[in-house]
DNA sequence: GATGAATGAGATTTCATTCAT
DNA sequence: TATGAATGAAATCTCATTCAT
């Protein structure tokens, strides 16, 4: 039941909006009452907050799949990366869609935890590229700061837009974005 | 008197987000009472509307300004425009970050017309893209629209986490973006 | 310009009904601005009760004008009074249906001036069937009181239905509710 | 409760009139709070439409049960209506006064709605006149439709001035109406 | 585990009226 | 005569939450 209550609140959070989604919108589409509702969560906050952390819990841990694996260049790493959030973004639209768009409405404690983790994510994208530029696989003197949070913009931004059964697989996408990212669009003289 | 609740309601936006902003809210800021609000705005929505509605014309023509310069070529535009949407979500924070977020409460209807408009104004930059790939400024066989997509991502995203009072300025910040999307962060072999 | 609002409160009163109809309606449909009305009127309850002192008073007049008249028999009499009311709930249509309508917007003590008059039109009608009751014109031991009320209920309910356009006419609704009145329906034996 | 809710506010309805009746009225007059009221009804509007409903609906099965009467006379059946009505008012005169004055605040759909049974109710009455003609019980020729409202107007007129507690029964008022529409005041020669 | 009646605080909106100009 | 900005009181409605069962 209580994940159901998950999985309905998601859906409906996503197409409504947190706010406007009423707890009654949530236990109508189960056929319940209130009191079930509250029976498994503290608080409609509390609930999304289970929803927020393990959303994020779970790309980090994916993330650390990655960075863990020492056969990988600092660019493949990038590039699974890359491919991690475009992808992930496309399978798990509705939960992607709730943890970027409404964040806002947890507590200033909650947001305070999850902002440290979606921190940690993009600090690890940072590394990485330190890292390449150090073994010299990227250009030196990068701003290996400000790059990762536009590299977090590029895949991230595709939570607005990008629609999976398009004709642009995720696959695809990422192959764009990488060489976009990486070689860039210039053609070189 | 519109004009000074306008510019409270941005701030408030901003700051609480539209559903958590009251008339109250507003109006409280500026020593006035509700009837006052509602003597200047047909709803809270119609505000809204005002404020996204403002902000898209006013970015639409200064990016018309740029395409519209028979002297640049089509890097130089896509630079001018990535500086465009940089130094104005720098300069013009909190009406750029209402516009982003709150899109959402508008009514069908409006997002409808406000949508619109930003998709014209990433379809001029996919134009770009395209253009300058038939002119051999960029490579051939590019998926513009994608591309745009992801360079919107890059230069939109920073309304999540970009302070003009930090270490890197607006000209900087454009210079590191184009750079990566114009050539790569990868060394070239 | 008073009498402009008059009419045209009349009109927005019937369609929308008074509590329904905002100053700023009747002021929009003549295009001048809330200021105007109040120099006319001391307020909108006091516009409503001038409204309801023309209907009644012009009406009371009218008939005093048959009851005046000593060619007439009691039965005539009765007659031009029935067809006073039906021609001008016919004719007056807005102002009439406002009267019956909108009375309880008025202040206690206006109802009580607005019934009274009222009351009187329904007593002179109680004064026509006594006195033709004991000139031999009417049965005797009529209840006149109730009568009265009956009769005024034939014509008044025409309010809530009775279009002039239709295909029976003001004089000819007159005779059909008159021979009701005065020979009833059923078939003598 | 929500039998009490609707109990109380005919009558708040019926003293003050359904506009200037707030909820607050209601829900003070029992002790509860708002949002008691609106866990019973979805609006202000359909608790006035479950009350019309329930009126009309009652009125309708209680002339069936008159039309249905195979031993009845057409002007018994006339009488008995008229009946009908009268006591009706008499004993559910909150309710009656509710039902007569505050329709126009239902919805334009709701209006439509009860308008149609009221308007049943009328056709019935204009069925039996006809049929006393054919029969002979009534004169030839009669407009039957115009009859049916001067005589809905006779009984019905009552909701604005009769008072159970007077002088005069329902019964007793049943019968001078029926006198009256059934055989007139004017003496024969 | 689950129900559902009840609460109470707050939100948006309406509008008659006032008043300085 | 007329304007129009501003007020303030009240109205309808929403909804997260509680709690006895």
């Amino acid at each position: 039941m209580k994940n159901e209550l998950t999985k309905q609140s998601i859906l409906l959070f996503e197409k409504k909006g947190f706010n406007q989604t009423s707890i009654q919108d949530i236990v109508n589409a189960l056929d319940v009452t209130k009191g079930t509702f509250y029976y498994y969560f503290a608080s409609k906050e509390q609930l999304l907050m289970d929803i927020h952390h393990d959303y994020i819990t779970n790309l980090l841990k994916r993330q650390y799949g990655i960075l863990d694996d020492e056969h990988l260049t600092q660019k493949e790493k990038l590039m699974k990366i890359i491919h991690l959030l475009i992808t992930d973004i496309a399978d798990q639209g509705p939960s992607a869609r709730v943890f970027f768009r409404e964040i806002r409405y947890l507590s200033d404690e909650n947001i305070e935890t999850i902002k440290q983790k979606r921190n940690q994510f993009r600090l690890n994208i940072q590394k990485v590229i330190e890292e390449g530029s150090k073994l010299g696989e990227f250009h030196n003197e990068l701003r290996a700061d400000m790059l990762s949070f536009g590299i977090l913009g590029v895949t991230n931004w595709s939570y607005n837009w990008y629609k999976t059964n398009g004709e642009v697989s995720p696959d695809e996408l990422t192959k764009i974005y990488a060489d976009m990212i990486l070689t860039g669009i210039a053609k070189r003289r």
